[in-house]
DNA sequence: GTTGAGCGTT
């Protein structure tokens, strides 16, 4: 779906590899309403590399789910959460 | 090991 009016779209990165979307929509859903969440993986290859997306319900979740999950770790690395750049 | 994709030409 495509609803960005509302929500605050989330970049995870320094994932493992070995995260899954299913990870990613746990983690975060325990500081908000996740509305996506989705790991980008290599086109050509079909890995994973590295960093994710996850679409809070709301601006004011998105910033708690910053707040609470930058820097953690998770699965041993370091999680890097900010405010995800515009497509181009 | 860091910011997604295809569609299709406003």
């Amino acid at each position: 779906m495509t609803e960005r009016r509302n929500a605050l779209n989330l970049f995870v990165g320094n994932l493992s590899y070995s995260t899954q979307n299913s990870d990613l929509e746990r983690l975060f859903n325990d500081h908000g309403t996740v509305t996506s969440a989705a790991i980008i993986n290599d086109r050509e290859t079909g890995r994973s590399r590295g960093f994710g997306f996850v679409e809070m319900s709301t601006p004011e979740e998105g910033r708690a789910a910053i707040e609470a999950l930058d820097g953690q770790d998770f699965e041993g690395r370091r999680l890097t959460v900010n405010e995800a750049r515009p497509r181009r």
